[in-house]
DNA sequence: GCGGACTGCTTACCT
DNA sequence: ACAGGTAAGCAGTCCGCG
């Protein structure tokens, strides 16, 4: 079996890094490292390296393949990369045989480093290299001196690392791994062979008719040349589709609304089930004397493989070399639950260390014989959650995620997991896993190739890119452009002592610096209502008015004189900013190439979908790419960069407006980088537009036409219908998450009313149908006729329980007593309650009653919600549900 | 001691 | 661990009135 040769030598890989975990645990504690501080691999103790002089572990008839990770060997000192053969459908290993090192720099001369004894009598120190590095702050050439080490703990992570050594060590804090990706230029997700003992990518070719196509799309630009070539690869290389399985598990949890603890794994694994995209359907079954077979549930997949052991050890033994047979092992919750419940499950059960594949750390849990997909945290990725899926689903349980995205649903229980008939849990748990294999599959693999295109263009790793955040991808994206072209990847607190703090004031207490301008709507309702926007406004100011850390508060006189406004500070007139070029770079292939690709009638389906791939996850990028910068933990921190893209979004939108009076139009309202305008004649909007492009270099275009749009007093809430009758609605209270059921439908209801108008007639027409709806609902709340679960709040717990001490809200308060119940609450959790006459004043719906229902909280809240709309149709709510001023006080 | 005015906290939203 | 701006409801505090 010659294919399997890597495999087993990664096995030996692992269970010998497993053993060092601990060593490595105390190393950080010693060090002190800060909490987000970067994680060196490996352990410090020194080993012989037995697999020095063999080039690679890669079997005989591989066919190359998708490098999915690069990881360091703590117990041979070397890199070595993970990829995925597509013949034989398994991972195979290469290790580093080019000597390659880890390092930091220093700006003292080789001689002065010589003459620091601690350094040069390190155990890891290596030795010494003089090279020049061009260091954009000071915009000069620096030389440098690299200091190199022998393996990454030398460097940092340890309190006599190298770095804590000298006075100033730069990229020193690079997680190694990292570092050899950006040294090799390794592309994780691009395809690779292994030629003579050699990792080698796979050429690509861009077609010339493409690349005459593409620059006359972008245009001439010089600067984008290189990054062109350097980015298309990445985004034209097909995405294979990779053998991978589902792995759930269920325990025997006697204690109702408990969840098992993973961390001490006391109770049974009495399921696991496998399922994989090649119509694998494998359940472990532990057969338990108590529990009755059952019958099959209906939709019990036929051609399910049902295993059934009597001792627990035994399975988990068999699911950990089942495990085996897949490159990717995907769960929902697997880093913090099923992987962490194994292991410890199995070492309690008195399995060896070494013949389970599971390494845990403090946060996650890895397979070592496979790469690990935790798609909770994927999902829980806010960027992934807003940009690639448009906030569709508001919750990130399997259930909230795959009802939005797959239609489906968890299965309900009508008893706790431990009664149920062996078949029944066997379904149960298959469905689980079944599940979250569809949310890899669905839309043509859609989120394997976004994760495989976001791998791509961050540099990173399957199992980094799955567990980090957006600010993550852009400092790994940047750190490579570095690398790329001999820059000298600056330390934060330079780009701080030298570019300085904040000079506007924000609206928001505690903020570090002003942001962009909200117009006050004009209230009432607005027919024909054009709706202009800059396409990608923040990317575009930071390409168009060259913003990068190192071109504002350049070190030049000559610039000071190009200020922001609002601001002091100058921009950069010499050089071109890296930011710039890069975020300029995809935003312009994103509006000018991708986005009119995937919508492209001309393109095959299939092709099309691709295109909105890519330009979705551009977006991911762009829409951050101004943050982060405004945000300290990000390596290249710098407020004036944030602060002077804000400062020009604000010009931007206070000329537009201003020039859109001087054509006399009618500004009904503006947020950020939009403006509604009543009614605009054809011309005034091409001219605004012409304007606008030459004056302040970004684009306006038309985004929607509203037959009318109706804005109350309140910004940020509107509702607007299109043309075709479809609805618009923005911050509204009958839109929110939180709203109760009863008032959501109502809100509905009135939503369509008013969405069947046409004319400034059937206005009349609608409010009466409107005035109706609101005193059903009124009515239906005065006699309770709504269930508890309409009537409930449902509100997010965003910390654990104990950390609210500064005040308690509602759903907090119910909380606390389905605490006291024995619920166990975690972050994340919804509450679902109800408001109540008595001291609390609510009731979580578990333990609610209907008579203790507080009718009136209930009004004021139909009330209020209804207003937002009513308010601007000239109609009162009072005077709807007919009560006088009088009245409404003697109620209660 | 009470109630209104005020501030602060929290969540959910918009761009 | 991307940013700031806005709405809404409630919790908690302060202060003046009687």
């Amino acid at each position: 079996m010659p294919e399997r040769v890597g495999l087993l030598k990664y096995m030996q890989y692992d269970s010998a890094q497993k053993k060092e975990e601990p060593l490595k645990k105390a190393e950080e504690a010693e060090a002190g490292l800060e909490e987000g501080d970067e994680e060196e691999e490996g352990g410090e103790e020194e080993v012989e390296v037995e697999f020095k002089g063999l080039p690679y572990f890669c079997p005989e008839n591989y066919e190359p393949g998708s490098l999915l990770s690069v990881e360091y060997d703590g117990k041979n000192n070397l890199a070595f990369a993970r990829l995925y053969d597509p013949k034989n459908k398994r991972l195979f290993c290469w290790y580093d045989n080019t000597n390659h090192h880890p390092y930091c720099y220093s700006d003292l001369d080789e001689e002065k480093l010589r003459s620091i004894k601690k350094l040069v009598t390190h155990k890891g120190f290596l030795g010494l290299e003089e090279v020049e590095k061009y260091d954009l702050l000071s915009d000069k050439p620096k030389k440098m001196t690299k200091i190199l080490a022998t393996d990454p703990l030398a460097i940092g992570g340890t309190s006599n690392s190298i770095r804590e050594i000298l006075p100033k060590a730069w990229e020193a804090r690079i997680r190694y791994h990292d570092n050899f990706i950006f040294d090799k230029d390794l592309i994780p997700g691009l395809s690779y062979r292994i030629e003579k003992g050699n990792i080698v990518s796979t050429p690509f070719e861009i077609p010339s008719s493409l690349k005459k196509e593409l620059e006359l799309s972008l245009g001439k630009a010089p600067e984008f040349e290189d990054v062109l070539n350097e980015f298309l690869p990445l985004f034209l290389t097909p995405v294979p589709d990779i053998k991978r399985a589902a792995l759930d598990i269920e325990v025997h949890s006697p204690i109702r609304d408990r969840i098992p603890d993973s961390s001490t794994a006391e109770n049974q694994v009495i399921c696991v089930s496998l399922v994989s995209n090649e119509n694998e359907n494998t359940i472990f079954l532990l057969k338990r004397k108590d529990v009755e077979t059952g019958d099959k549930p209906k939709n019990f997949p036929k051609d399910a493989k049902i295993e059934y052991f009597e001792n627990e050890a035994q399975m988990l033994t068999r699911v950990f070399k089942a495990m085996s047979d897949y490159p990717i092992i995907v769960t929902f919750n697997g880093d913090n639950f099923d992987l962490r419940y194994l292991y410890n499950r199995a070492i309690k059960l008195s399995i060896k260390h070494e013949e389970i594949p599971i390494v845990l750390t403090r946060e996650f849990a890895y397979v070592s014989t496979s790469i690990h997909i935790d798609l909770y945290r994927f999902f829980h990725n806010r960027s992934i959650q807003v940009y690639a899926f448009s906030d569709r689903y508001k919750e990130e349980t399997l259930d909230a995620v795959a009802k939005a995205l797959l239609n489906v649903g968890k299965i309900s229980l009508d008893k706790s997991i431990h009664e149920l008939p062996l078949f029944d849990l066997a379904y149960y748990c298959w469905w689980d896993s079944y599940v979250t294999l569809r949310l890899t599959q669905f839309d043509d693999n859609l989120v394997m190739k976004l994760i495989i295109l976001l791998m791509r263009i961050s540099r990173l790793s399957m199992e980094d890119l799955t567990r980090q955040g957006v600010s993550s991808w852009i400092k790994n994206l940047f750190y490579y452009e570095h690398r790329l072209r001999n820059y000298l990847i600056p330390l934060p607190e330079d780009i701080n002592r030298i570019k300085g703090i904040g000079e506007t004031k924000a609206i928001i207490k505690d903020k570090k610096f002003r942001g962009a301008i909200v117009v006050e709507p004009e209230a009432g309702v607005h027919f024909d209502v054009a709706v202009l926007d800059f396409a990608s406004l923040y990317p575009s100011i930071i390409k168009e008015y060259n913003l990068s850390y190192e071109t504002v508060r350049c070190p030049h006189n000559e610039c000071r004189t190009n200020i922001v406004p609002e601001t002091n500070h100058w921009v950069c007139k010499k050089r071109k900013g890296i930011t710039s070029i890069i975020i300029g770079f995809l935003r312009d292939i994103r509006i000018k190439w991708f986005k009119p690709k995937s919508k492209s009638s001309t393109l095959k389906e299939e092709e099309r979908k691709w295109n909105s791939i890519i330009e979705r996850a551009l977006k991911v990028y762009l829409n951050a790419s101004y943050g982060v910068f405004g945000n300290e933990p990000f390596p290249f921190y710098c407020l004036p960069v944030a602060e002077s893209t804000a400062a020009i979004g604000r010009y931007a939108i206070q000329q537009a407006i201003t020039k859109a009076k001087s054509l006399r139009m009618n500004i009904l309202y503006g947020d950020t980088d939009s403006v509604f305008i009543k009614n605009p004649p054809e011309k005034a909007i091409t001219e605004l537009r012409n304007w606008t492009k030459q004056e302040l270099r970004v684009d306006l275009e038309t985004d929607k036409y509203f037959r009318f749009v109706v804005f109350s007093t309140r910004k940020k809430n509107y509702l607007g219908v299109f043309k075709d009758g479809t609805v618009d609605i923005k911050g509204l209270t009958g839109k929110k998450r939180n709203t109760p059921q009863f008032a959501q439908q109502a809100f509905r209801k009135m939503v369509e009313t008013i969405s069947r108008v046409q004319s400034v007639e059937d206005f009349e027409r609608a409010k009466n149908e409107i005035q109706e709806i609101a005193k059903t609902c009124y009515n239906k709340i005065k006699n309770k006729e709504f269930s508890l679960e309409e009537f409930a709040f449902r509100v997010m717990l965003s910390k654990s329980l104990s950390s609210y001490y500064k005040t308690t809200p509602q759903h907090v308060k119910a909380a606390r007593q389905l605490s006291k119940n024995g619920k166990e609450l975690k972050p994340g959790d919804i509450i679902s309650f109800v408001k109540v006459r008595g001291k609390d004043g609510v009731r979580p719906v578990e333990l609610a009653s209907k008579e203790e229902i507080d009718t009136d909280k209930y009004k004021e809240y139909l009330k209020s919600t209804f207003d937002q709309i009513l308010d601007s149709l000239g109609i009162s709510f009072d005077r709807i549900v007919g009560i006088t001023k009088l009245e409404s006080w003697m109620s209660g």
